[in-house]
DNA sequence: GCCTCTGGATTTTTT
DNA sequence: ATCCAGAGGC
């Protein structure tokens, strides 16, 4: 057993593996096993040293990268010692924390954590309380120095203390005011899930003695992207044993935006002069190729410590870089590409990811995949539990769960609409918080006639009605399980009906049932658990998290999200001024930005196993304009014997030409096959070009345009 | 209270 | 181009 941790591991490795307790810092470059060597430490620790796996904290950056760690370690240790390891984000570590002992900083054990849009919402109402115009002072800026002042652990009344301009002055008042809204609605924010728990830790040692001595050893991943909070609850954690090993490439360091401080890194090494230092510079991703290339773009950052990433692959194919006249063609070549590779190479589309800056570059890539009939997912765009109809539903979940959460029982007092409009909630809510009420007991109140409000007989009664379904369901809380409490809410709210009602609400609904397999798995907690545990869980779990690679398409994703996956051919789409860099970072005139734009632009090319694509269009359409586009800068520091231009300049590239086998003929109401989509109805057909395209009712998936050449449709009878 | 229109703003977003 | 929030009309 321990000869599978120690084997097939370089010396580097070996060394990151088998350090003795103390402070340890690993520098990773891309591709060089991190992963691998963080897991078979905290194996190595267990099995070789003996260690309790109940005393070990792995800290990773997304559930997706715990649930990798937590695999490996359930091979290595298998699933009953795996199990006792606490491995998660941040975040959910912080939630826990707060769970159990938050009550001594007067943190409500049902505790909601409002998300992005919920702080926002939230800001509204404080900017309201203080009569301050959302103009002036825009709710998302204010949250943006909330959540900065967080990162770097300063209260509301820390923040005041340092403010130094007017609107700062504005901006601390309003945080003052928010923090308080916080309270009384039993909600905490995501950058609470890690402050809090700091200063819990600073005003009862006796809390923190408890953690300190558990945690014998905590490792934390992807330290380049911490910040100054973490780092901060990372270093008190560790404050007993000091044996605090952190993970981390300052080359990918690309959230600086989100407050992570490469500095950190700096830090570390001041905060344990006795830290043992380990490079992993040995690369078993990327082709020599691949590699140097990459090597090239990265180099040419000043505020970087250079060193030596190498590699025993295969020298591979020169990286290809291409010339297009726009997206169009930037999409039709991509997806002509990778027929090919798929036709003459026996890839898999799976193998296949399309990077771009910015989300808005996915639309052309997405229309081509569509016509051309090519498998694709498309990563994080509208974000599952983004999505209107999964806030509504959680909203109704979080109101039973936790009443004072006002945020949320505004948000569906009137979903589906029930006659209780704007004015009335602003009314209310206005009144509530005088009376230092949350605004469902000012509902309550004005069900029984308590308030002095003048509202209408119609209005009384509708309110009448939303209490009496809320209470009816309240009452079944910690009674029954969660599943069972979702399904009777969205009867009984008429949800259902509502969604089921609307344009395009078959999908809403399926998205509302796929919640519903969510809220499946926590039943076997308690019912009161249960729900607890499913709000947590989908608070914290972005669906981002479940890309899964196996999946036979192609991958269409940012640059940020890419940032610790891999795939043997990688396409980097929009290689051009102004969108990487970003123009945006271009002309903040700092030069830190800028650098930060080269090392997404790096973190983008070491993705790539075997081979790279580097596509920059001529011209591009931007918010309705189009515009001609000068060639990325980084293009430039890529040496000229690495790379191959096989199409030439510009307008050179010409989709695949085809041979148009069409297929049976087709007309509406047929049923049809499609290899991914399974069956469908046509819905209707249209000529274009030599070829047709045809709309689909996909049963499960949708209503899909395709063009019948490339779709490969199967009349079915 | 609900519907429609207009104007403003649109980098990245692990939690 | 497009999405969203707020304003104004019914």
């Amino acid at each position: 057993m321990e000869n599978d941790i120690l084997k097939g591991l370089n010396p580097a490795q070996l060394e990151a593996i088998q350090a003795p307790d103390g402070p340890l810092l690993i520098l990773a470059g891309p591709g060089s096993g991190k992963t691998r060597a963080i897991t078979h430490r905290i194996a190595y620790l267990v099995r070789a040293k003996g260690l309790s796996p109940w005393r070990i904290l792995g800290v990773t950056f997304t559930n997706k990268a715990a649930r990798e760690m937590k695999d490996r370690l359930n091979q290595l240790l298998g699933p009953t010692v795996a199990g006792q390891l606490t491995l998660g984000t941040f975040h959910a570590f912080g939630a826990k924390v707060l769970r159990v002992d938050g009550v001594g900083i007067g943190i409500d054990r049902a505790f909601a954590i409002y998300d992005d849009s919920d702080q926002v919402a939230l800001l509204k109402a404080c900017l309201q309380d203080l009569s301050l115009d959302p103009k002036k002072y825009p709710p998302k800026a204010i949250q943006n120095v909330i959540s900065a002042a967080k990162s770097h652990l300063l209260t509301a009344e820390d923040y005041i203390q340092k403010t130094s301009s007017y609107f700062e002055e504005i901006a601390g008042r309003t945080y003052e005011r928010y923090q308080g809204r916080l309270r009384e609605a039993k909600a905490v924010d995501f950058d609470d899930l890690i402050m809090l728990p700091v200063l819990l830790f600073r005003q009862q040692p006796d809390i923190a003695a408890k953690y300190q001595e558990r945690y014998r050893h905590i490792l934390v991943d992807e330290f380049q992207d911490t910040n100054i909070a973490q780092y901060e609850l990372a270093k008190v954690l560790a404050a007993e044993h000091r044996n605090l090993c952190v993970v981390g490439d300052p080359d990918q360091s690309i959230y600086s935006w989100r407050f992570a401080d490469i500095g950190n890194i700096l830090s570390f090494e001041k905060d344990f002069p006795d830290a043992r230092v380990v490079y992993l510079e040995q690369n078993y991703r990327s082709t020599k190729t691949i590699l140097e290339a990459a090597s090239h773009v990265i180099k040419a950052n000043l505020e970087r410590k250079p060193y030596n990433l190498w590699t025993e692959n295969a020298s591979g194919i020169p990286v290809v870089l291409t010339e297009v006249y726009d997206e169009a063609e930037e999409a039709q070549f991509v997806v002509a590409e990778v027929e090919k590779l798929v036709g003459q190479e026996k890839r898999r589309p799976g193998d296949c990811a399309i990077m771009y800056r910015t989300n808005a570059q996915s639309r052309a890539l997405e229309e081509a995949f569509l016509r051309y009939g090519m498998p694709y997912r498309l990563v994080g765009a509208t974000r599952f539990y983004e999505r209107r109809e999964i806030k509504d539903a959680l909203a109704y979940l979080r109101v039973l769960s936790n009443p004072s959460d006002g945020i949320s029982l505004a948000r569906i007092i009137n979903v589906p609409g029930r006659g209780i409009g704007q004015r009335t909630v602003e009314e209310l809510s206005t009144w509530a918080q005088h009376q230092g009420l949350s605004l469902y007991a000012g509902l309550q109140a004005a069900v029984k006639g308590e308030t002095p409000l003048p509202f209408a007989a119609r209005t009384r009664r509708a309110l009448q009605d939303f209490l009496g379904v809320m209470e009816n369901l309240r009452s079944d809380v910690g009674k029954v399980d969660v599943v069972t409490l979702l399904d009777t809410t969205l009867q009984k709210a008429g949800y259902k009906d509502y969604v089921l009602a609307e344009e395009g609400g078959d999908e809403r609904w399926e998205n509302v049932l796929e919640l519903r397999t969510v809220a499946s798995g926590h039943l076997d907690l308690s019912p009161e658990e249960g729900l607890a545990s499913f709000l947590e869980g989908v608070a914290l779990v972005s669906d981002v998290d479940d890309l899964d690679q196996r999946a036979e398409a192609v991958t269409l994703i940012t640059l940020h999200q890419a940032k610790g996956l891999e795939f043997p051919v990688v396409f980097i789409v929009g290689m051009e001024e102004g969108l990487l860099p970003h123009a945006r970072s271009r002309d903040s005139g700092d030069p830190a930005q800028m650098e930060e734009e080269r090392r997404l632009c790096y973190v983008g090319m070491t993705r790539a196993k075997e081979r790279l694509y580097l596509v920059r269009a001529f011209r591009r359409s931007f918010q309705g304009r189009s515009g001609p586009n000068l060639p990325s800068r980084f293009l430039a520091d890529i040496p000229r014997h690495l790379t191959t231009s096989p199409k030439g300049l510009l307008g050179a590239v010409e989709p695949e030409p085809k041979k148009l086998s069409l297929g049976p003929n087709l007309e509406p109401g047929d049923q049809v096959r499609h290899a991914r989509f399974g069956e469908g109805t046509v819905v209707a057909v249209f000529p274009s070009g030599d070829d047709r395209e045809v709309t689909v009712a996909f049963q499960g998936t949708g209503i899909k345009r395709l063009l019948q050449s490339f779709a490969k449709l199967e009349k079915v009878e």
